[in-house]
RNA sequence: CGGGGUGUAGCUCAGCCUGGUUAGAGCGCGCGCUUUGGGAGCGCGAGGCCCCCGGUUCGAAUCCGGGCACCCCGACCA
């Protein structure tokens, strides 16, 4: 192809709505155009490194022996009914109806399509290990598109899955796709950290993510320098920082007018933050949730969702919290009935914590889990 | 869904507060000339439902109300 004849219209300045380098360059290279938020077009040679990202995957994955399959983007509603996932998805789940008012579903994911597939071609632990794969386009009503192809409402994925005779096996299957990987990110030039991660909806024993360390980017992780330990901040275990330590002494109530955050209470009373008791409230799957966790420490809800085994956590609202009878800003477990109530282990260990005493401008301090509160 | 912001030429923006003749600039685009050993210069030109609907007014890009779209933060992200 001639430059002179390549459709190709390049920027000097980044549209106002481009607000991440990478999507900036997407759009001043002349790579990509938005339609619409979440929806780009690819012009002839953004369309070319696709392709060639593209060729990349596919010589890996069937170098690793994996078999490429092509699956309809158009589902029939039951195959995720079926599976649960219809209700799991939410309104992430691009739904339509065919002329005769049939209910379809534009794919997000395809395990329940490949699993269809499987159980008809499948017939004998013969037939076994087999690995798929397809490149495809997914769909999913995000709740919100952002930063260029990032996230996208339409969007292309490489979706492998493995049908294995046992765990052994399926390790083995699952260690051939990991190398494959490795190469591809190599051959892309795109560095990446494999960490440790929450398998989120699909469920399993072992995931892992490629991280590309970014400023701009969605999840957080942690890694060990000396040990190597790599993990997603949603799935890390670690150490808490050390509490301040301390024989029990009795329980006080005091006064604490118009104290309602960690941050008051240690600028009025004296104490670090590591001396307090943070109170976070949940609605997990519609019932409320009460969480006790040191105040210098935050809660991680993938982790509170998993230790729950609840299918939907959210932040519980006002409404909720009050008819629950919880007192935002001086909140705690002590003396608290009608809820499940976690405890983080920081708050368990920590001795002498400032808590809420559940009334308007009152803490207790001297809190101490077994004794004064359980979770 | 909550908070914030933006919508005027293909792109970046000015004009709007203090309504009033043909709505502007730079870049890009077209044509012509010139130049041609360095992302060129000069001239001419095309291009705008001023997001949409309604209201106020003699008159609205400009003021008021409603809606839509897009972006950012959060929620969420299977």
């Amino acid at each position: 192809m001639r430059m002179s004849r390549l459709l190709l219209k390049t920027l000097r300045e980044a549209p106002a709505d481009a607000d991440l380098p990478s999507h900036k360059l997407l759009i001043r290279a002349g790579l990509v155009s938005q339609l619409a938020a979440g929806l780009y077009s690819f012009t002839p040679l953004g369309w070319k490194v696709f392709r060639r990202l593209e060729a990349i995957i596919r010589e890996e994955m069937d170098g690793a022996g994996a078999q490429e399959v092509h699956l309809p983007a158009l589902h029939p509603i039951e195959v995720w009914e079926k599976s649960g996932r219809a209700a799991a998805m939410g309104e992430t789940l691009f739904r339509l109806n065919d002329r005769k008012e049939h209910g379809f579903a534009l794919g997000p994911t395809h395990e329940e399509v490949i699993s269809d597939l499987a159980g008809r071609t499948i017939q004998s632990y013969r037939d076994l290990p087999v690995t798929l794969y397809q490149i495809q386009t997914k769909f999913r009503d995000e709740p919100r598109p952002r930063g260029g192809l990032i996230r996208l409402r339409e969007f292309t994925m490489k979706d492998a899955y493995s049908f294995d005779t046992g765990w052994y096996t399926l390790d083995a299957s699952y260690d051939l796709a990991f190398e494959a990987y490795v190469r591809i990110f190599q051959r892309a030039g795109v560095p990446v950290i494999p960490v440790a991660a929450d398998s989120g909806a699909i469920g399993g024993k072992d995931s892992q993510e490629f991280i590309f360390l970014t400023p701009n980017g969605e999840d957080e992780i942690l890694l060990c320098p000396s040990c190597g330990y790599a993990a997603n901040a949603e799935k890390a275990d670690f150490r808490r920082p050390p509490a301040v330590p301390g024989e029990p002494a009795p329980m006080e109530r005091i006064a604490t007018p118009g104290q309602k955050t960690i941050d008051d209470l240690v600028a009025n009373l004296g104490v670090e933050a590591r001396q307090t008791c943070k109170a976070v409230f949940f609605r997990a799957d519609g019932k409320p949730v009460f969480v006790a966790i040191r105040g210098d420490l935050d809660v991680n809800e993938v982790k509170l969702k998993n230790t729950l085994k609840a299918k939907d956590l959210e932040a519980m609202d006002e409404r909720m919290a009050r008819a629950a009878g919880l007192v935002a800003g001086s909140a705690s477990a002590v003396g608290l009935t009608g809820m499940t109530i976690v405890a983080d282990s920081s708050a368990v260990e920590a001795v002498n914590l400032v808590a809420g005493a559940n009334e308007d401008g009152f803490h207790y301090t001297n809190v101490n889990h077994g004794r004064d509160w359980k979770g």
